[in-house]
DNA sequence: GAGTGGTCTAGACCACCCC
DNA sequence: GGGTGGTCTAGACCACTCT
């Protein structure tokens, strides 16, 4: 392998920026201009320290900046290294159209087939109870349901998790309530049992993990969670279904068509 | 003001989990538990110092982590804060429709005026240029463009940049290339030049901001940007428009309706 | 002036990885 | 064993805020 040889700076103290940020933005800078492509490693910290002339503390300083922003992740033993790309995942809007349910193919993996990858879903569990009172207030004041939830992985990546609601009313004593839903998953029961599905509401946004979905999703520090929340309508405009989705950002481009009329 | 007052255990060294984890772990439950509710102040490091036994900057290894993940806020000479959660914009999937355009407003103003805050634009620069290879793929391959750049703002508070990219065939000499647009934005001249517009596609995407965006955005350590790259079509399937925007995540919400059929 | 967080030092010991 | 990052200490000085 090539050594990186790539020119730093020592930190100036007089400056009014402090050293770690001026340690930070010269190799968020080399990162940039591509000195250290995906997947590198950058210089270990002994070496920065003595090409920076600061203590030790004040290079992890910089690091600690730049991993809070994304751009690199550390392991320990081994280095520091530009964070890689991950494939990355574009949700069509038509992705819950009818042919792909009529196919006998859940959402999940008609897109991940698409791209040729292999996908998974782990740590399924099915209970019942009372949603989250924004749930509740997006079925329609329904207290009394059947929660489904579990984790999505493509190529052995766990990529998102999803907790599904439905009313009792509808899916008790149904495959719904079963661990595996079969073919098509549940929209494809819901519509069996005369559901018949007529257009979905999408609320997105984003913000950073819990300690918990970084550990389920396995993120490093400084990647945010897109967050989906998902209402389901039948044709006659009644809510059947509502799905919390917590997505990788890293993993994930959502497309949606909007019309201008 | 009550003081609040709280049970904090002193840091246990042999345990396994490192000692600012286990600091960041007792702060974050007793956020999140409410005993230190948005906008309060947590103790001081020489407090937390003192009650968790360890030394200053073991609390401030604490403390950065949960700045990390977005909980709290630092205010030098002031305190820690729990982070206020700022009032969210909800973007509906009609936010285009022709009927805000026939009403002479754009869209920013038409949902600012919704929630009852008041609009702003400011930073405008119009130029013209080469876009993008991402933007001129979906403008068709058009490689002369005018750009449109602009920040939005809400009761004086920046919340999110845009960039539009119009092709120079389109919009050279008509008033999308002067700094003022009229009533109705760039869409309504679009639909005048006799480009009616018949749908958007929207990718959306979450990231940490660039330094830069954290400065126009004014956003806090810890807050992700939501990413929409929208591209607008007229009724003959032709892109007429790509609007590059980026959002304080703090700020949004985007919801979309998607059809079953 | 007193209290707050921001920065920095010069060490130390540890856990992990690879040779 | 030697190199890597992870954690921690006990101080220091500074910039800022509030009274």
């Amino acid at each position: 392998m090539a050594e990186v040889v790539v020119a730093l700076r020592a930190v100036d103290a007089s400056a009014p920026e402090p050293g770690f940020l001026q340690i930070a933005r010269q190799l968020r800078h080399e990162i940039r201009s591509g000195a250290y492509p995906p997947g590198s490693k950058l210089p270990s910290e002994t070496e920065l320290t003595r090409a920076f002339g600061v203590a030790r503390m004040t290079v992890r300083g910089g690091i600690a900046e730049l991993r809070s922003e994304g751009l690199i992740v550390s392991e320990q033993g081994k280095g520091v290294f530009v964070r890689p790309r991950p494939p990355v995942r574009r949700l069509a809007s038509d992705r819950f159209a009818r042919r792909h349910r009529d196919a006998g193919q859940a959402a999940f993996l008609a897109e991940a087939s698409q791209v040729g990858a292999t996908p998974a879903v782990d740590q399924v569990q099915v209970t019942s109870g009372r949603p989250p009172d924004s749930v509740a207030g997006l079925l329609g004041g329904v207290t009394d349901v059947v929660v489904r939830s579990r984790r999505y992985l493509l190529d052995g990546q766990p990529v998102e998790t999803a907790v599904s609601y439905i009313p009792k009313a509808i899916a008790a004593g149904t495959k719904i309530a079963d661990d595996d839903t079969g073919p098509g998953g549940i929209y494809a029961r819901l519509e069996e049992l005369g559901h018949r599905l007529d257009h979905f509401v999408e609320e997105v946004a984003a913000r950073m993990p819990t300690q918990e979905e970084r550990f389920r999703l396995q993120l490093p520090a400084g990647v945010p969670v897109v967050t989906v929340l998902r209402t389901a309508y039948d044709v006659h405009d009644v809510p059947v279904e509502v799905c919390d989705t917590v997505k990788s950002s890293q993993s994930y481009i959502l497309e949606y068509r909007v019309d201008a009329t």
